[in-house]
DNA sequence: AACATAAGATAGTAATCAATTACTATCTTA
DNA sequence: TAAGATAGTAATTGATTACTATCTTATGTT
C-alpha cells in the first residue's frame, strides 16, 4: 500500500523504481536522471539501487519494457471493437495522447534512447516498439483502403510516418509551451487535418 | 584554409568550435558531447576551449545562433520570389530538410535543448527561432487562404503545428533506420499527404 | 632583431557520477 | 524461535567532468 514502506519485495522494489524513472523524466531531461535522484525521489540510498539491478543500463531497459507494454496495450485496447479503421487509427491516436499526457516523461525516454550512439537494450527496445506500433497502423491503412474510407493511392508508409510525426509535432509544442496538459486540446485539431490527407474524397 | 592549422584567430577558433559541435551531434547526443571530445575532434587540447568560451554554456549558444542564423536563411531564401503560398510551403519544407541532410545533428540539438530543465541561454534561442519559423508558416497559411489556395477553414495553428511534426517524423524515422540520406526521398512522400491535408478542393 | 601579444600546451583542481564494499535490519520459514 | 534469506544503509572507490593556473610558442610590428 504506502509506498514509503521499507524493505519491499524485489519485484516490487523494481517496479518503484521504473515508476520514479518515468515521474522524473516528466520535468527533466532522461540523460540527466542519475541514480541518486531515482534512489532520493523513492526514499531509498543510492546504492541500494543495484540490489536490483545490475548496473543503471539495466534500469532504462526495465523501464522501457514497462513503456512497450503499456503504450501498446492501452493504443490495442482503444481501437478494439472499432469497426471503421479511420475510427480506430482516431481513437489509437488519442488514447496515444492520453497516455502522453498522462506520462510526459515518455516521449522524452524514447527520442531520448533513440539518440544514443550506442545500441543499448534501451534504444532496441524502442526501435521494436514503433516497429510493433507501425505494423499495427500498416494493417488499418490497408484495411481502411479496402473499406474504401482512405484514398486508394495514399503512400501507406508515408501515412505511417506522418501518423507519429504528428504525435512528435505535438510533443515538441507542449515542450515549447511548457504545458503537457494542452496537448489534448491541440490533438483533434492537427488530427483533423492529417484526416483530411489521407481519407478518400468521396 | 586548412582547418587543422594552429594559433587561429579567435573568431576562426569559435568558428571551428561550433562546427565541430554541430559535426559530433550527428552521429551522438549531444549531452554527451563533452569538452574533451569537442576538443580533440578539433585537434587542440581541451583547456585550450576555456579561452575562445567563458564555459560549455556559452558554446551551446554559439552553437545555437549558428543553427537558427542558417536555418531561417536558408528557409527565407528558398521561399522567396515564390508567388504561390503552397509552393512556397513546400520550398520552405524542401530546404529545411535539405538542410538536417547535411547537419542531421541540428534536430538533435534543437530537440535536446527543448528538453532542458533549467532555462539556458540556448534553449531560449530554440523557443525563439520555432517562434519566428512558425511566424512565417502563419503568413503563408493566411495568404493560401487568401488566394484559395488552402481551405478557407482551416485551423492555421494546427496547421504550423503538423508541418514542424511532419519533419519531425521524418528525423524521427531516420534516427530509427541509422540513415540519414533516406530522409530526402521520404520527404516529398510525406508532405504529399499534408498537402492534401491543407489544400482546397477545387 | 627585439619585443608584445595572442593562442596553445601542460598540468592541475573540485565536483559529480555509477558502482562496490562491509555491515545491519527485517522478513520468512522450517 | 532459531537460522537463513532478503532488503537497505553508510561510506568509499575510481573514473569522468567542466574549468583554471601557469608555462611555452607562434605571429606580427617596428
Amino acid at each position: 500500500m504506502n509506498p514509503h514502506r521499507k524493505n519491499l519485495p524485489a519485484d516490487e522494489r523494481r517496479a518503484v523504481t521504473v515508476e520514479s524513472v518515468v515521474e522524473l523524466a516528466g520535468s527533466q531531461n532522461p540523460d540527466k536522471i542519475t541514480t541518486a535522484a531515482i534512489a532520493k525521489h523513492m526514499h531509498v540510498t543510492q546504492g541500494s539501487l543495484f540490489r536490483h539491478f545490475p548496473n543503471k543500463q539495466a534500469i532504462w531497459q526495465a523501464v522501457m519494457e514497462w513503456v512497450a507494454d503499456r503504450l501498446l496495450a492501452r493504443v490495442d485496447r482503444s481501437a478494439q471493437g472499432v469497426h471503421s479503421p479511420l475510427a480506430a487509427m482516431e481513437a489509437m491516436f488519442m488514447s496515444h495522447i492520453d497516455f502522453v499526457a498522462e506520462h510526459p516523461g515518455v516521449p522524452r525516454i524514447m527520442f531520448g534512447e533513440l539518440q544514443q550512439a550506442e545500441k543499448t537494450p534501451a534504444k532496441h527496445m524502442v526501435q521494436t516498439l514503433i516497429q510493433r506500433y507501425s505494423e499495427r497502423l500498416h494493417r488499418l491503412i490497408e484495411q481502411g483502403k479496402k473499406q474504401g474510407e482512405l484514398s486508394p493511392n495514399l503512400d501507406n508508409e508515408a501515412a505511417a510516418i506522418l501518423f507519429i510525426g504528428t504525435i512528435q509535432g505535438l510533443v515538441m509544442r507542449s515542450l515549447l509551451e511548457g504545458n503537457i496538459a494542452s496537448i489534448r486540446d491541440d490533438a483533434p485539431r492537427v488530427f483533423t487535418i492529417y484526416k483530411r490527407g489521407i481519407r478518400s474524397n468521396q
